[in-house]
DNA sequence: ATAATTATGGTATAAACAACTAAAACCCCT
DNA sequence: AGGGGTTTTAGTTGTTTATACCATAATTAT
């Protein structure tokens, strides 16, 4: 190992002391129910060992010349078909004890997680491979999951909440035309109630101005129809880093 | 390589498809110099290739055994003797061809930097070295660093900004005990004029309830002397989530 | 028709924001 | 000792915004 693998301390380094890492991705991937109100999880059952038999999130090793978002995109990529998503890195957990693969003794390989945050659209979402160990859970009914993944969880489940705050992911994920009483019910099923009544999320979101009426109605069920509206990016540029809702 | 490397996936793998890793720590830290009003960031001179006689960001390889944020504490450590300061982790900087000793057909290695920020107390932090290679530079005048660390500077600069907005980082770098006046200028240091004047911004974090005033006064020249605050971070818990300012 | 249901468009009140003004308590200088 | 400059402190006022609540419109179900 040469001297100027040590990229910025002048001392040269004992042959011992640089850890190797495998360095993997392991994706929180929302999504949210509309038809029966459920903010969903992605897990997958795990085969081999450490921890087979155990739920998991959906993760994978990078590969060589793949950039940490191809790999993120890639391990969705094996687990759902879908279009319509939003994706970025979360957090990057890195701990020496994380995977009980890295016995104190074996200082050989090191595991780093990448964790990546993702929130797909529910109903183009395909399954691939459904029954054999890949599954949506209603978040609080997750089970435990391998390795440090139910704390992933909870960050992602943080950082949801905080990106449908501040940004218009839920657009990512509506469909190209909806109605305000959809987008509440996406709100108030990751946000729960609580954080504006219809009425005023309505007011509020309109005066913003990023969302343009169509003019076309849709009448489901009972009910006066509804306005269908449609996100306009350009128009969403001055509300950037602005909340569009208070919890 | 045995299978069971492979940690989600349920392919078994080519033998040449995984990357091996060496994981960096790169630590945007800054200081505010309350004297002159100036926001300063720590750069650090290269001494070895690649980008020998570059300016860069401090970084080091992460050990054997070692977690990532304990690499990052000692690349701060080493670079400067400060006792107090806020530190967490930025982002993950994981492309291909983010180092060019990564060349595209020598996939033997990659480098994967995990960035860090950090906020110190400046009246308290002592270069170590000075002089050999690590220097405070005001934010705007910070030239073209090494690597991606240009990038990795920007995305610490938006963090710290949001920080300031959100949390009570702006207590972790200040003295004990402060005036209001202390405050301000941080915050106008950091954000620029033109989020409150000042009378707004004391009356707003008065109002918030978590400065207590600690009887005493200090005179510091010309004009009345300013009443010392203390934080209290039990009383700040009610307003965690909640924007401090309004940039 | 009538009731139930959902969307829409308000109002009133309280709180918060923004710009500004005035007084208080110190320093320094003559 | 007194007056001018400086900085902290404490407001005032007009405008905007959040929150809770209500009334009406347009549809479906009975």
């Amino acid at each position: 190992m040469s001297a100027n693998l040590h990229r910025t301390s002048a001392h040269p380094l004992s042959p011992m002391s640089l850890a190797d890492f495998k360095v993997g991705v392991d994706n929180v991937i929302f999504s949210v129910d509309t038809q029966q109100n459920r903010l969903l999880v992605l897990v997958v059952m795990r085969p081999d060992d450490p921890f087979a038999g155990h739920w998991s999130l959906p993760g994978t090793l990078v590969r060589q010349g793949e950039s940490l978002e191809a790999a993120a995109y890639r391990v969705l990529a094996e687990k759902i078909r879908v279009n319509t998503l939003y994706l970025e890195q979360l957090y990057t957990f890195g701990g020496p004890e994380r995977d009980p693969r890295e016995a104190p003794q074996a200082f050989d390989v090191r595991y780093l997680s990448v964790s990546h945050f993702a929130l797909v659209r529910f109903e183009d979402a395909e399954l691939i491979a459904e029954g054999s160990g890949t599954a949506w859970y209603p978040l609080a009914q997750v089970p435990q999951l391998a390795f440090d993944h139910s704390e992933i969880l909870t960050y992602g489940y943080r950082r949801l909440r905080n990106k449908l705050e501040y940004s218009p992911i839920a657009f990512d994920v509506l469909p190209e035309m909806f109605t305000l009483g959809d987008l509440y019910q996406l709100y108030v099923t990751v946000l729960g109630e609580g954080f504006s009544d219809y009425s005023n999320f309505r007011a509020r979101l309109l005066k913003l101005g990023f969302l343009q009426d169509t003019g076309q109605k849709t009448s489901r069920g009972a009910g006066r129809p509804a306005s269908l509206y449609r996100f306009d990016a350009a128009a969403f540029e001055p509300c950037k880093d602005k909340p569009m809702v208070f919890i």
